[in-house]
DNA sequence: GTGTAATGTGTAACCGTTTACACACATAGT
DNA sequence: ACTATGTGTGTAAACGGTTACACATTACAC
């Protein structure tokens, strides 16, 4: 492995005139820059990115901090913001939460350490201080997904109670008379908004009735036993509209079971847009562009490592009634 | 920020003692070690990562290196390598090559530079000598879910051929006649492994023909429009065999509105063990290890960086015959 | 008392870049 | 002729660690 004063020899000039060479600042000679080109190739000559990090400062580095790469949001969260570092020049770091604070802990302070240039993070359970704390050691952060008001933070979060209440509204408009709502955990603000908006439109309804939201955890299981629970308790309801695709698929699963039919008898629609082509029905849903979440989140992110003006605040990014199968009137 | 100098001034001992102490190597006394605990706590003191890997060679970094991280194949492995990484000490760095040899050859370039201490390739275009060129770069690699034949690499694949023989054969059991196969891309190896399985236990029944086998490319919707092909020549199937989970959920969405009651008229078995237990009837399937995959695959190359002896070969991993609700026997 | 090994510490070179600064020369404006 | 400005290049000091080597002290065996 051949470095830049190996190139510096071979080519007659000094290493200062091959960085500027390769870093295109400052001025380097036409004969120079032949010369040079001629060596790196000879010795195949490729910069050490360490040594490059060490002197100036970039790692070209990010890191994806998420709960649990396994939930289907997050592969899609990845994989826009993968598209978009390795477009932008960066190499995308993978870290696994695990919904563990603890972890969260940790990962954030061995990043802090390989001095990565920014971070992307998913959390339920991060503070705003330790954000600022990683502002301060001047890693710019973006948060998705989650958000606190009036706070100097950069978060993208979709219209989470705009789109409960359209799906709320969807129900209804389909003739619906008594819909459940699944919520997801309450500690997750995108969660508890989804339900303030599913409040927002049946809570003057003269069928509502608080028993007709339950909670589940985002999970499939989470969605059949909660769907089961309200089954036992409502059998007389049309529709249901649950806090995520998971747990809708639960539902409908745990509907399946008691042979009532989707959707004649009941509509279901859920909430994100995940890619569950294979599931039948096919289910309505509220989609979230998650892939511009993550393109955006890279795109934000890359403006403030440059230093470019960036307002620090939450970025609400709209959402899409999808009618399909599972809730079309007929 | 303060550096190992910074600590050396306050504890008043040089820098080789401090990283010493760091690195419990050499001798440091109980007096020492007092004091620099004290001087790096007082100024909160954190090596720097780059410029130690600058000067010890190593990043703790590793990077995997996957075709589409939508495919929730590698969501499972990226999990796997994840937290095997994480326990000792690496961090994870995820690379998409959306089935593209060039963009392959430019992250492993990119790699390289950034001095990864190894990588996990999932590809089916990359070819050994790339294997090997990396290896000159004293870079280990283990590659997952292919391989070749008598070449000194080490590869981690399941038991494609053992576990098409096990799908063929439970659905030969469950009393099914017309087995038709949808089988992965051709250049794949463990598709075509698979269908050699099918082969092995279908080619010398009487019902076979090699219209029962067609082509999907592991999506759903490959497996859909490969489903209809299928049943449009041959309406009196009784089992299918996809090569894939997703191809398998596709055929049976496509069985589904031909109105053909699962398991009743036409049993089907699928391939991977994803989870999908949002999806009813239940998946059949051949399990393979997706976690345990990942997982050995961090730890074979964790063994080759610590230059711990490791055979260099193929590594099978066994499958296992997962019977639910879409095959079973009534 | 001497030799040998274990323990403990510091100096300085090194890892492979970037970049501030100094300097040389050419060109052009006054 | 004298600046100013633009172009081109090299020297050497960072960046923040690790580590080879030299050296000092202590312990212990003989």
């Amino acid at each position: 492995m051949s470095t830049i004063r190996d190139v510096s020899k071979l080519a007659g000039v000094s290493v200062a005139t091959i960085s500027r060479y390769l870093n295109q600042s400052g001025y380097v000679s036409k004969e120079a820059e032949e010369t040079i080109l001629a060596a790196i190739q000879k010795l195949n000559y490729k910069p050490n990115n360490i040594a490059r990090s060490l002197a100036g400062k970039r790692t070209a580095t990010i890191a994806l901090l998420v709960p649990d790469i396994l939930n289907p949001f997050f592969p899609e969260i990845a994989r826009a913001a993968e598209d978009v570092a390795s477009r932008l020049g960066y190499t995308l770091i993978l870290c696994n939460t695990d919904y563990n604070p603890d972890k969260e802990r940790n990962y954030i302070d061995v990043l802090i350490n390989k001095r990565i240039d920014g971070i992307i993070i998913s959390s339920y359970t991060i503070r705003p201080e330790q954000i600022y704390a990683l502002e301060a050691e001047n890693i710019p952060v973006v948060v998705i997904d989650n958000a606190w008001e009036d706070t100097p933070i950069v978060s993208i979060t979709s219209a989470n109670r705009t789109g409960g209440q359209m799906a709320a509204q969807h129900l209804l408009d389909s003739g619906c008379q008594k819909i459940a709502h699944i919520c997801g955990p309450y500690h997750i603000t995108a969660a508890k908004n989804r339900m303030l908006g599913y409040e927002d439109v049946c809570k003057q309804q003269e069928w509502f009735t608080p028993s007709l939201m339950v909670y589940g955890d985002f999970s499939v299981s989470g969605g059949y036993s909660a769907m089961r629970e309200l089954y036992a308790k409502h059998p007389d309801i049309e529709g249901v509209f649950a806090g995520n695709d998971l747990m809708a698929a639960g539902a409908m699963k745990a509907l399946h079971e008691f042979s009532v039919r989707i959707p004649d008898q009941v509509k279901v629609i859920g909430y994100d847009g995940i890619h569950m082509d294979m599931f039948y029905p096919e289910l309505s849903t509220i989609a979230q562009p998650i892939y511009s979440i993550g393109e955006r989140a890279m795109m934000y992110l890359d403006q403030m490592i440059k230093e470019h003006p960036l307002e620090k605040k939450n970025y609400l990014i709209d959402v899409q009634l999808i009618v399909n199968a599972s809730s079309r009137s007929l």
